[in-house]
DNA sequence: TTGATATATCGAGAACTCTCGATATATTGA
DNA sequence: TCAATATATCGAGAGTTCTCGATATATCAA
């Protein structure tokens, strides 16, 4: 038993704990959409609720969830916040999910 | 603003929820430090268990949600019973996660 | 300055997930 | 059959996340 185990390869607490966490942020069916739709450009916010059938605020809150790690970014421009991908991993991330889980 | 809505691909919810929902089932350590392992090969409840420093009845619990989703399977041999990966789309998207999520 | 538009934040309650101990079921060997 | 081992299920309480309405802030144009 214990050298069956001793041969398998186990990820530290620390990467597994990170990346656990990466996968909540994206586990979220209006989060989920609004990556999807900044996959294609840079959208506004009140652009985004319309698109994803989203409170603005609710949207906001997603938003700055995202924004908070690292995947988002946004400018200001006039009235209007725009909000664009930021981390160069998210597209990546994004297409295979799109294989992987039926989308 | 309607132009600009216009050429974008929006995917239909059900496909934006499944996904959700498949990324929501990976989003928790235990349950990712797990598949990681059967990414090895096979193993019996109480092996994952003490590898993932984790009790048993939690380890099951994790397991049947995993086998409930279609991405693990189970043989009974004798009391001791094994757990792997079933679906075809697993590997693929655990080595993404490993890439691009930092681990 | 005022009103309109756009975005952001806050707090409360609902809903959901996690964890744990207790208990149940299944299998084997004495 | 009985005890031991292995796995599975259940219910309660703790902890999180989600959602919503209310409110705050920022910017612009009249």
């Amino acid at each position: 038993m214990n050298d069956v185990k001793a041969e398998i390869e186990l990820l530290p607490d620390e990467m597994i704990e990170k990346a656990a966490e990466c996968l909540k942020v994206m586990a979220h069916p209006v989060r989920l959409r609004i990556v999807n739709i900044l996959m294609q450009g840079e959208f506004a916010v009140h652009e985004l609720a319309e698109m994803s059938k989203t409170s603005p605020n609710q949207t906001c809150e997603h938003l700055r969830l995202l924004k908070g790690h690292g995947l988002l970014s946004s400018e200001r421009r006039g009235r209007t916040v725009y909000y664009k991908i930021a981390s160069p991993q998210l597209p990546g991330l994004i297409s295979c999910i799109r294989t992987n889980c039926q989308i």
